[in-house]
DNA sequence: ATTGACGTGTGACACGATGTCATATACAAT
DNA sequence: ATTGTATATGACATCGTGTCACACGTCAAT
């Protein structure tokens, strides 16, 4: 977490540190990006940056919380819109993060290319996994199970484990090979097909 | 690629930098290891290093690659043992890796904590992911599609794809987790079940 | 008005890591 | 012996990080 003083920042001065840093971590990934950079763009010298950051991880980290925060909350909406129809969701879901824009979308091609477990973490903490914490407990909720196979939360838990790992992978696939829009979308499709009708019978 | 100068070398020595090398990526993650530590661990002055390799990359892919090659093949050969059954060979597979010995295991948790998308395509490439290519169709071969639903090889490769990206999270929580074996399997079968069963009745 | 306490701003600096380069060395071929 | 080629070596320039001693500003107490 950034320190108070960040926080006690006035509010311009604040958000141009933001948008340094931000612009710094659109430019190349987290191991790769500078503090140098930052307080240079920021035009801030050395030692302020430490007055409000441990280090660039604590930058790293605000900046993907409230992009995260802000995922989560789209991702309940998308979710309601489909009436619990998690998998037309998901494709939902999918679908607005390739389609983010400029420097967002830089941001997030070096996060997903670089998605290390920490990182990773992160985002699926707000995105209803890890334990069977208040935010799957949300999203359960939300889940129409009608149609779905599912013996109990355990297997929901578990589906849901499946889903978010092949939604990474494909956004890491789409970013890593740019592959043209529709082209992402129709494999990403065809997986949560796969995964709706199962591999094999039993 | 390591140099030439790096293939040209004595065995022994060249053995020594290798372990060197591997010891460094044991310790911590690409992105942290340092050469210094390398070639004062194998006794090599600084320009040395660069005569074999172009950087610490170059290393750490020459070893990674080694690696991959191994469990290629003893994927393979999973997948006869288990009669071209996917699923079942997978769990062995999967027990096998999170069953590794000390030194390999750091680095298989370094590696799976850091997976970066290079490294990622490094592993799948002979995991027989990404193209439907020669790897893809070794296995293919291989593999037993009596009980299998898929329609066409496009199906199957897709299949192989979700395969893989649960595999390498489930692999990663374990790491991450420190889940108990049992526990860890228990998971990775509860997911691997549920992916031949199928989420929803279409 | 003066003092002191506190939070904040600043940039010089020590440290450590990287990659290069000029020079030294080994050894083979003539 | 001489020349050529491959390899070895470590000092060095460069760059990035995190720290620290000091400067500054504000505010409340005297």
């Amino acid at each position: 977490m950034p320190k108070i003083t960040f926080f006690n920042l006035p509010e311009d001065k604040r958000e141009n540190l933001v948008h340094a840093a931000k612009k710094e971590f659109a430019r190349v990934p987290l191991y790769q990006a500078s503090i140098s950079n930052i307080i240079k763009d920021a035009k801030i010298p050395r030692g302020s940056f430490y007055q409000y950051f441990d280090d660039k991880e604590d930058a790293f980290f605000y900046l993907l919380n409230s992009h995260v925060s802000a995922y989560k909350m789209y991702f309940l909406e998308t979710l309601q819109k489909n009436n619990g129809d998690i998998f037309d969701a998901m494709i939902d879901f999918y679908t607005a993060i390739i389609t983010e824009e400029r420097e967002n979308l830089q941001f997030l091609r070096n996060l997903f290319l670089n998605m290390t477990h920490r990182i990773e973490n992160v985002m699926a903490r707000s995105f209803g996994e890890n334990d069977l914490n208040e935010n799957f407990r949300k999203i359960s909720n939300l889940i129409n199970k009608e149609r779905l196979n599912m013996q109990d939360e355990q297997e929901l838990f578990h589906m849901m484990q499946i889903i978010s790992s092949v939604t990474f992978h494909n956004i890491v696939k789409k970013f890593a090979g740019e592959l043209p829009f529709d082209e992402a979308v129709h494999n990403y499709s065809t997986e949560i097909y796969l995964l709706k009708k199962g591999f094999a019978s039993i």
